[in-house]
Parts: structure tokens; sequence; C-alpha cells
RNA sequence: GCGCCCGUAGCUCAGUCGGAUAGAGUACCUGGCUACGAACCAGGGGGUCGGAGGUUCGAAUCCUUCCGGGCGCGCCA
């Protein structure tokens, strides 16, 4: 995945580095590699910058073994020897360790760890002692996030495209708090330009079809029936006071539709009076803003500030950012227009950031925007666009820059379009002629899990189809039920359990020396990956992994399920399978809850 | 034209720092419910990783180029 990470040159580039993880065996078996290295360094066969080179990965084979690494033939040739040979000597150098059962070299230099039953075993009472922790870890240090995302103008109800920008930040937010990030998630209202005041005209004109006048409402003006009922609010508060003679307001119109309704605005704005037109203005923004707002939250995302492009203007960061980026010599003055000098900073044309008519540019307050951002010291500023929005990613870093910012603490996620299919055909999206399904309608035709589990499935850079027949009506087929059946088997067998009068988990201490099944093991192998699904989901801003390791799970679980019995067992062997699936109902618990979708104890 | 993203099984997509024989779901075929939930399980066929070069012990992954799809290139937001 490309991140748009495009610092300028000599600056260096600082990627999330992966942490120690207490949880994770991989983690241990890097230590000891480390410590062989260090040992052949003081024999002086290996050089300092050894140490940077080892890693370790899941075998993709069994007979592999459970971890592999290839670091013999990384090193072979600083080393002088073939691959071979060296990791002979290293595996001479490995400490001694209870995971490890045996090491053995493979192939053309690989080093395969195989790991004890014990190993696996220990995992168990783990994952139900740390619970709600299991798959958490501090890899992130406490390092500062901040995650800006949705960030549409609230000029409609959100639709099914900003959803997955909404499902993916969440879900990405949530990534790195498990990951020890400490996550701060912003929406940034753009209250402040033309779009707004044409949702405010349309609101306004459809007050005094309300009103009786006889309005032509403008094609180009916002069809949505939300307009309307905002209108009906507006009536509500100021009776018929706004209304105005409507013949005079629509004479003499420019024959451009865009010029038309611009002549629209500034008439409505000499009619009402400053002062009437913020209210009308208002009535817009608000009544949006709270409901998107309350759309987003009922989908389960909530943000920890919703930060107003027009504050920019009153707290003074508009100008504070614009005169630092003058006094920097970044600034100059053309065609009465005033310029950010963005060639300068790599992009590809310099960008006006005050128009000849007094009114500073939506660039400008994006960069006032970021100059507030940087200002509250967070270590690392991530920005979640849609893909319409890439352009802007270049002009964004060089204002950063030139604010004295280092570029590398920005960063840009692009998220692709969800197309919409219904009846396989595509369906438009635009929010200024209505024709758009709503994140609310499609929440409430395929559920909130089931959106956002969908959402999440693919990378963000992926382009997204969204079949609504196959999500509506056969939303069996949404791999989230596979997820969500596993945790409410599990929770079912433990309800049985307590109905058989059966000895609970609670007080015994299982031996788990009795799981001896190959499902039992292949089931404990992906339970001990979670931890590692974390780090590589947080470490990628791949929610996604987390899905997919999900799936394998739910998979390995109901396999056992269907092939071994729990609670006509044994008791001995019984308290062991039930000490076994209570550990897998935590991590599936866990793991969805990283993305924001629930674990049902019943369906 | 320039810039960015994508191209992997019929379809929808995973594929970690370049690693060992490229994987899932779905569709299709076969088998499994008097055991804890069949929204489930097991097995099978299905591939020139868009094409062509290159880098090296090794490439779906990195580089170059071409082809195809999406998006963006305003004193709009």
């Amino acid at each position: 995945m490309h991140f748009y990470r495009e610092p300028p040159e000599g600056t260096i580039t600082r990627p999330i580095s992966s942490g120690l993880i207490q949880t994770s065996v991989k983690n241990i078996i890097i230590q000891l590699l480390a410590r062989a290295v260090e040992a052949l360094q003081h024999q002086g066969i290996l050089d300092q910058s050894a140490g940077d080179l080892i890693s370790v990965e899941r075998a993709r084979d069994a007979a592999h073994g459970d971890f592999a690494s290839n670091l013999a033939m990384k090193l072979a040739q600083q080393a002088g020897i073939n691959p071979k040979a060296l990791a002979e000597k290293i595996l001479a150098e490995l400490p001694p360790c209870d995971v490890v059962e045996k090491i053995d070299l493979a192939g053309p230099g690989f080093i395969n760890f195989h790991l004890t039953k014990n190993a696996y075993l220990s995992l168990i009472d783990k994952i139900r002692a740390q619970n709600t922790a299991f798959g958490r870890s501090n890899m992130g240090r406490g390092e500062r996030i901040m995650v800006e995302f949705v960030s549409t103008n609230p000029t409609g109800p959100l639709h099914v495209g900003h959803g997955r920008g909404a499902a993916y930040g969440d879900a990405l937010a949530r990534v790195l708090r498990a990951a020890g990030y400490d996550t701060h998630c912003e929406y940034y209202i753009n209250d402040g330009g033309r779009q707004m005041d044409i949702l405010a005209v349309s609101v306004w004109l459809r007050y005094m079809e309300l009103c009786g006048q006889d309005v032509a409402f403008p094609q180009n003006a916002y069809q949505g029936d939300y307009v309307r009922r905002i209108a009906a609010q507006l009536q509500d508060k100021v009776g018929e006071r706004y209304a105005v003679n409507t013949a005079r307001l629509f004479n003499d119109l420019p024959a451009d539709r865009e010029s038309s309704i611009d002549v629209l605005i500034s008439r409505c704005k000499e009619y009402l009076g400053d002062r009437n037109f913020r209210v009308l203005f208002n009535t817009g923004c608000d009544t949006m803003v709270d409901d998107i707002r309350q759309d987003l939250a009922e989908f389960g995302v909530v943000f920890q500030r919703w930060f107003s492009e027009r504050s920019l203007v009153d707290n003074g960061d508009m100008e504070k950012s614009i005169s630092t980026l003058e006094e920097n010599g970044h600034i100059y003055q053309k065609d009465g227009a005033r310029w950010f000098k963005a060639t300068d900073f790599g992009d590809d044309k310099d960008r006006v950031v005050m128009r000849a008519n007094g009114v500073h540019t939506y660039f400008a307050s994006d960069t006032a925007y970021h100059y507030n951002k940087a200002q509250r010291g967070f270590d690392r500023i991530i920005n979640i666009f849609g893909a319409d929005h890439h352009g802007y990613i270049k002009r964004l870093y060089a204002s950063f820059a030139a604010l004295g910012n280092f570029p590398e603490r920005l960063l840009f996620i692009i998220v692709q379009f969800a197309i919409l299919y219904r009846g396989g055909e595509k369906m438009s999206m635009s929010t200024r002629s209505g024709e758009f399904v709503t994140l609310r309608d499609l929440r409430d035709e395929v559920g909130n899990d089931a959106a956002r589990f969908f959402y999440v499935l693919r990378r963000p850079d992926q382009h997204l189809d969204f079949d609504l027949d196959l999500a509506k009506s056969r939303s069996s087929d949404n791999p989230v039920y596979y997820i969500q059946y596993a945790h409410a088997r599990i929770c079912s067998v433990f309800r049985q359990l307590e109905e058989k009068g059966m000895q609970t988990l609670q007080h015994a201490t299982p031996d788990y020396a009795l799981l001896k099944q190959p499902e039992e093991l292949d089931l404990l192998k992906i339970l001990s990956r979670f931890p590692e699904a974390v780090e590589i989901a947080a470490s990628s801003f791949a929610p996604h992994q987390i899905a997919y390791y999900l799936r394998d799970l739910a998979n390995a679980f109901h396999t056992y399920y269907n092939a071994h019995p729990f609670l006509s067992s044994e008791e001995d062997i019984r308290l062991a399978r039930l000490g076994l699936i209570e550990s897998t109902r935590i991590v599936i618990a866990n793991g969805l809850d990283m993305l924001g979708v629930n674990a049902p104890e019943k369906m």
C-alpha cells in the first residue's frame, strides 16, 4: 500500500517500527536471533548492521516448523561465507529457550523454529487471564496520533461512499489504540465555503415554498428531501419573516446555472441581512452536522472533536498561518491575489491563498487547520481522504513544510470509492442531485455490523464493489455472520453447560495437556497469531488484516466444533476443551471490537 | 497531456521485510445433522499473479516500459 509519504529530499523517514510485543512468541524468536547475532559480532564474523536485518516470519508449511528466519541468507554476503554455513554458526549461538522444541536448517539457509506444545497450551490461561486486554500491546508506546476522517461538508446526509471512510477510519483508530498509540479522532467541518451558502439558499427557497410563494427551484441547488425538512424547522423558528417576493428574486438571473446560483446567494444575503442570513445558514449547517453526528454515533463512530473551519478565522489561526508563510517569504502577489509558492516545496504549481475579492481559499483554511494540528503536538497526523481529494496532498505537504513542520509527521491515506450496485446497475452518488443511497439507508437495510465489516474487508486503496441486493437479500452470505456465529456458538455451549448442571470453568484448573487432537493444535496456533495480526494491522494501517485473521480463526473453531464434542466428553477433557473455546471466544470478541462490530451471544 | 491508485482462479478479494509448492470466499461437483446451533464441516476441479524486459541465491512483491480500469489536475469546496 502506498501512503503518500513524500518528505522533501534530505529528511529522514521514520516508519512506525515494530516494538516489543510482550505477548508475541515471534518476538521471543527475534530476541534469540539477536543474541546469536551479538555473539557472532563479537567473533568478528558479522558487522554492526547485522542486528537490523533480523526478521522472522510464520512458516507457511507446517513441515517448516512454526517460525522461519531468512537471516543467514541476508547476512551471507557481509559474513563472506555461504548461507548454509552461516546458518550453522547462528544455530550454534542460539541460546536455549523453553518455548522452542527444536531448530533445524532447511533449503538454501532457512532457520526453522519448532515450538514446544507447552508454548501453545500455556496460551489458553494467558488469554483467559488477560481477557479483553489480550492482543493489546505497547508497540506504539503512547505516541500521539491524530486521525482525521469523514470530514464531509455538511450539505447533506452521509451516503454509502462516506460510510467507507467512516468505517475504515474508526477501525484504524481502534487498531492503533489496541497497539498502544494514543489516538485522537477528529472531524473537520467544512462550514465556511460556497457549498454551504448554496445549502442555505436551498433551504431558503424550500422555506418560501412552504410560505406559499412560487419558487423556481434551481436544478443545481440541493435537491434532497432533507432540505425541505430543514426548511420546515426554519419556518417553525422564524414564522414567515424571512419570506420575500420571489418574482423579484428570480428576475433577470444569468443564463449560466452556477453564476445564477451565486446571484441568488448574494440576493439572499441582501434581502435577509447578515444577521438573519446567519440564522438561516446555521439552521442548515447545525441540522446537518447534528444529523451526521448522530448517524455516525449509531454506526459506532465517535470523534473526540468536531473542528469547525470557521473557528480558524475566529481563533486567529487563519491569519497566523498565512502571516507565518509571509514572514518566511513564501507568499507573493499576482493578479490581485495572494499566492503561496508551493512549487518551492515540491508541488506542481503555486496556489492561491487569498482571492482577488479578498476571500481566502479552501486551501488557505486547510493550511490553517494543519497549522493548528501541528501546534497541538501530535507525533503523527493522519488524514484519511477520499480518492477525489488526492490532488490536495502535494500542496498540503508543501504548506505544512513551509510552516516549518517536519513533513514526516504528516501522512495521507486515500480511501478509494465504494461503488454501489443495485440490480447489477452502478448507482449515482451525487449529493447535489439528491440521487444517492444514504449511509442510514444502508445501515437500515443490512445492519451496522454487516455494513462495517463489509467496508473494512478490503484494503483502503482497493475499489469496493458494494452489491446492495446481495447484502440485503442474502445477508447470511456476509462473512461477518460466519465469525459472529462462531462467537454465538461458543456462548451457546456455555449456556448448555449450565443448563445441564455440569462443572463450570470458574473454579476448575483444567489439564490442557489432554488437548491432543490436531484440530485443537491448529486452533491454538491461530490463537497465538492474534497479537501479530494486531501488530501488522496497526503498523500498516490495515484493519482488514484483523478481518481476515478472524475468518481463519472462526474456520478453525467451526472445524473443531464439527470434529469433537465438548459437553459429552469426559470431565477432564471437557474442562480442557472449554478452556480452549473460551479463549477462542475472547479473541473473536477482541478482534471484532477492533473493527467496531458486535460479538453477539445469540443470533 | 501530466500526476496518483488499482490489475492475482468464472466472480469478489487476501498475500507481512523479496522467501520454500501463490491462498480464501463465492459459484460448480461430491459427502456429512437421533451429539454442544447445518448461519456449520470435510473433499474436488479451477492460475501465463495484465504483457514484455531488468535487478538477485530467490520476484505477485523492487526498477523500466507498454496495455487496461478508476480518480485528480480552478482566484470551486
